[in-house]
RNA sequence: UGGGGCGUCGUAUAAUGGCAUUACGCUCGGUUCUGGUCCGAGAUAUCGGGGUUCGAAUCCCUGCGCCCCAGCCA
């Protein structure tokens, strides 16, 4: 089987490829075009990834092709530096869409001679309510709406009107443009909407050549018709959308006749995906950044250190469906472990660490042991680990006073150090505090690279650093953003933000090989998945927690903690 | 109370009238120089009530619950 084969069958099915392959085999479509339609107005998040996967994963999978296009038709919230960053988080994601880049903003001319046909047909007008009059207009959710006194505006004035608000005669808010379809529809989207507002603002692309802007409804459909969209993808939320989609469609000299198809957007345990959200904790201050790595967002995900293909893996694995969802984080992380265990290479670095001396080791003298890169792949290699008489091995392993289940070191008990020799703990050093601030061991020669010619056994092995040949770093560990599993949707986020979801350990010891670690995501033995951030300087090394290593002795602590 | 969408193990997801699937999570066990990986076993689900049928998650009726919509945002 080829990989796309294994892919493709890989892949589960779901309702909308299912609609995909019958037009495709029925020829209703000849072939597959999809795209991925961001507002350049934050960065893309999870959510996002999701929906990427699914439009250029679809058109991959059926030859197709899928285009990129900026729905750009709000300039008072749209910026330049979303789009780079967007166009960046869909290729480090894996996509390519080749010479399809496109603009919402690119069909501006088009768009605004359709919206004259449809008042030539008597089928738009230009209306002169403000928007809380229009509110009115429109009723309820449980009451019809009543026409508005310039719906029957002659055609001739409607044209003038329109013709005038495009050259700027007018004040935003002033007039609108709208479509005359039903007042009394059940569906609100229906009861006149609003075509054109008039926005004086600088538009990222078109500068200030025009002075009003076609919203969503009469931008996105007509649109995907002119790029010959089969298949538009969008969230549920659009749904109620799809009826005024199709009118336009059906009342437009439009070159295509594309269909819009919805699906549940993402949810994650334990934070928040909406770009308002997001900016709202940016903006705040609550994260330093758009890419910090607590952020759902992309951006965030690549600078903790999560391959594309995990984002990639989790998408396919989450489905498409129109149930409300709500996923929860351990898929993510299972998923980012799952691609990370086979490509990390492995190396030694203590968090907290704790002086160790060993007292039959003779002083001045150190030796380089042999340590595998990746016990998942051969190729990988090995690497030389130094080690001498003073060394620090994490805090968490050596506990005075063990409970029944910690096979760790404990006075009086032999371990493995990884790749070097058995250490027994003879004597616990505190300082002024009552503090363990030194463990005096002895070493068995004989143990050399970690195995006994006697066969004795111990019950755990240890990381450690050489004190003498170890480097300094920060390490960065990171918790979710929000304590709760479904953290509510308040305007205050501060209440519900995780006051622990950063902790920086300042004085970690890194064995030598780490000092370049590369770009790559890396596993440090028994913790977990780091990555060099790029706060790292020349006099720092700065790493971030990708991810732990799943921990069953956390786990015991934590029933423990429970009972 | 108008319109639209949706109800299957804890969380997702499959089933197209015929053995309730799979994954994550969870529990237990094995292997192991990472308390990782890997391997094995197990527990847990069709929103309620009626009906059709030899047989219903699926079809029909009827309740109930959840989500979205009253921007000149997308």
């Amino acid at each position: 089987m080829s990989e796309a084969e294994a892919t493709a069958a890989d892949t589960p099915s779901n309702f909308i490829r299912d609609i995909v392959k019958d037009d495709l085999a029925s020829g209703r479509v000849g072939s597959l075009i999809t795209r991925f339609p961001p507002e350049p107005n934050g960065y893309l998040h999870i959510g996002h990834a999701k929906s990427i996967c699914l439009n250029f994963g679809l058109a991959k999978e059926f030859g197709g092709r899928c285009h990129m296009r900026f729905d750009d038709t709000n300039p008072v919230k749209e910026e330049e530096e979303y789009i780079e960053a967007i166009k960046e988080d869909v290729r480090w994601l894996g996509f390519d869409w080749g010479e399809h880049l496109y603009f919402a903003s690119d069909y501006f001319e088009k768009l605004y001679e359709w919206a004259e046909h449809l008042i030539r047909e008597g089928k738009a007008y230009v209306d002169d309510l403000s928007a809380e009059e229009m509110r009115e207009y429109r009723g309820t959710l449980t009451e019809p709406g009543k026409n508005s006194p310039h719906r029957d505006r002659s055609i001739d004035d409607n044209l003038d009107l329109f013709a005038r608000m495009r050259a700027g005669e007018f004040k935003e808010g002033q007039r609108v443009v709208r479509a005359k379809i039903d007042m009394a529809s059940g569906n609100i989207n229906l009861r006149d909407p609003v075509l054109y507002r008039i926005l004086h603002a600088t538009h990222p692309r078109t500068g200030d050549a025009w002075h009003i802007y076609p919203n969503y409804d009469f931008a996105h459909g007509q649109s995907d018709a002119i790029e010959g969209i089969t298949h538009s993808l969008c969230t549920l939320e659009f749904a109620d959308h799809r009826p005024l989609y199709d009118w336009f469609i059906e009342n437009l000299p439009v070159p295509a006749r594309p269909r819009q198809y919805e699906f549940s957007r993402l949810n994650l345990t334990h934070t928040l995906l909406s770009k308002r959200r997001l900016m709202q904790l940016v903006g705040e201050g609550h994260v330093t950044g758009w890419d910090d790595p607590r952020m759902p967002t992309i951006s965030g995900m690549r600078r903790r250190g999560y391959p594309p293909e995990a984002l990639r893996d989790f998408a396919a694995r989450v489905g498409i469906t129109k149930q409300d969802n709500v996923i929860e984080m351990a898929l993510l992380e299972y998923c980012v472990r799952e691609i990370l265990n086979k490509a990390a290479l492995r190396r030694m670095a203590v968090l907290k660490p704790l002086k160790v001396v060993i007292e039959n080791y003779p002083e001045g003298q150190s030796e380089e042991l042999d340590a595998i890169n990746n016990p998942e792949d051969e190729t990988a290699g090995k690497r030389k680990v130094p080690f001498s008489r003073e060394l620090y091995i994490e805090r968490d392993d050596f506990m005075e006073d063990p409970p029944k289940k910690f096979f760790r070191l404990a006075p009086g008990r032999e371990v493995r150090l990884r790749y070097a020799y058995f250490l027994t703990c003879n004597e616990v050093i505190k300082d002024a505090a009552g503090e363990v601030s030194e463990l005096r061991c002895s070493y068995d020669p004989q143990t050399r690279g970690g195995n006994a010619p006697d066969g004795r056994k111990v019950k755990a092995t240890l990381h450690w650093v050489s004190a003498q040949h170890c480097v300094p770093a920060e390490v960065r560990l990171y918790d979710p953003l929000f304590t709760e599993t479904e953290p509510a949707i308040a305007d205050d986020l501060g209440q519900a933000l995780n006051p622990d979801s950063l902790v920086i350990l300042d004085n970690a010891k890194l064995e030598p090989a780490l000092a370049d670690a590369g770009d790559a995501t890396v596993q440090f033995e028994r913790q977990g998945y780091f990555r060099l951030d790029p706060d790292t300087g020349a006099q720092r090394l700065v790493f971030n927690r990708t991810v732990g290593l799943r921990d069953s002795w956390a786990k015991i602590q934590k029933q423990k903690q429970k009972s």
